[in-house]
DNA sequence: GAAACGTGGCA
DNA sequence: TTGCCAAGTTT
């Protein structure tokens, strides 16, 4: 472990007449990291995916894989959200070569609630470059850029963490973090590069992926989007926002535009023996190369003298409910019909068994629009009765 | 550079 | 309930 009393007592704090002000000279960057650091090693949090600074510290290197799928999960996604996902991917494939090895159906289903579903292909594509360059990951960030769903953060963070390159990892939190240290008023979108060079001199040198972890762990913790804990904050001396007195107003966002409402109609076609009919979504676009129930197109209203000719064959249609779901640019409200029937699968379409329906790479909406129809339909089976009465 | 791209938790 | 927003990337 570092030597924390050490660290915090050689970390002289800013000069009287400097409090107020951003010093973003090398020696307060130096302060700052070292003050940063020494909270990580004390306050860190334990992770599935992080090497502690003990271990670290005692040659210990976190897995490039584990940082990568790591790192692609949390794009966009919370800490708790991403734990049980990342437990079940590195279990089912504990090698950059066993994902390679994979079918990507596979790799579908089991993003499938994740959300941004372009990165689980974008996955699956990185796994089969790096498996064939020998199941190496490139260690610079230059190198990772080029790789498919690697974009600047991701680069940097791997580069950071698993190959001790000082990278500047901006992500979300630490251009919170930053928005506050420094009292940037310019808004969020137009700051970036402006972020990215500040970050970049309190990188050190020594430990820059705990560095980067730290600053991630700061925002995820202390330097909260709201109601932050700045008494607890390692680096509440250097802030400029706390001294405004209200730190929350930072960073400055323009404001959003509102979201569209769009509707149409699903439909949930169930066999006797409780198989549901799904087909599979293109595979570009939304929700692309994830399975679903048969809908119309989400533009249009759909009312009930259009629903059988919207509906992909015809059958004893009857309208189940209403779903809503939020997607990151438009609101959906389906409306769910219901029908018995019997037949074969109609072209471009299977059937999903009852006891298979759970491992489908099914979205949120589509559960949501199976649940409204056949109570129960998505749960896995230890929930779920396949002789559920009919 | 703007728009597209999911989901769930929380106030 | 509605809105915010979370470890961003691609086109």
């Amino acid at each position: 472990m570092a030597p924390l009393d050490q660290t915090r007592k050689a970390s002289p704090q800013a000069a009287p007449g400097d409090i107020g002000s951003a010093d973003t000279s090398k020696a307060g960057s130096r302060d700052i990291a070292s003050r940063l650091l020494a909270w990580y090693d004390a306050h860190h949090r334990d992770l599935p995916w992080r090497v502690s600074p003990g271990a670290f510290a005692r040659g210990v290197r976190a897995d490039p894989y584990r940082v990568w799928m790591s790192e692609v999960m949390l794009q966009q996604t919370t800490v708790e959200a991403v734990k049980a996902y990342f437990r079940n991917f590195v279990e089912k494939w504990p090698t950059v070569e066993a994902l390679a090895a994979a079918p990507a159906e596979e790799v579908m289903k089991a993003w499938a609630g994740l959300g941004y579903y372009s990165r689980a292909r974008n996955l699956k594509a990185c796994a089969d470059l790096v498996a064939l360059r020998g199941g190496r990951f490139p260690a610079t960030e230059a190198g990772l850029r080029e790789l498919p769903g690697i974009g600047a953060y991701t680069a940097a963070a791997i580069a950071a963490i698993a190959f001790d390159q000082p990278a500047a990892v901006v992500d979300g939190n630490v251009e919170r973090v930053m928005t506050r240290l420094y009292s940037i008023e310019t808004p969020l979108s137009e700051a970036k590069p402006q972020i990215r060079a500040l970050v970049e001199k309190l990188v050190p040198q020594a430990r820059p992926g705990d560095f980067a972890q730290a600053m991630m762990d700061l925002g995820a913790t202390i330097c909260t989007p709201k109601r932050p804990r700045c008494m607890l904050c390692p680096v509440r001396e250097d802030c400029s926002a706390i001294l405004s007195g209200d730190p929350e107003r930072f960073p400055v966002r323009l404001p959003k535009d509102d979201k569209p409402l769009r509707r149409g109609a699903a439909f949930v076609a169930e066999r006797a023996d409780g198989a549901i009919l799904l087909r599979k979504r293109p595979e570009k676009g939304l929700l692309g190369g994830m399975t679903e129930v048969p809908t119309t197109g989400w533009t249009a209203r759909v009312d009930g003298a259009t629903t059988a000719d919207a509906a992909p064959f015809r059958a004893d249609w009857r309208r189940a409910g209403q779903i809503g779901h939020v997607f990151t640019h438009f609101a959906l409200e389906l409306d769910v019909f219901h029908a018995r029937v019997t037949g074969d699968a109609p072209s471009g379409h299977f059937w999903s068994l009852a006891h298979e329906i759970s491992g489908e790479a099914l979205p949120t909406v589509m559960k949501k629009a199976i649940e409204a129809a056949i109570p129960g339909a998505t749960k896995k089976p230890s929930s779920y009765s396949a002789k559920r009465p009919a």
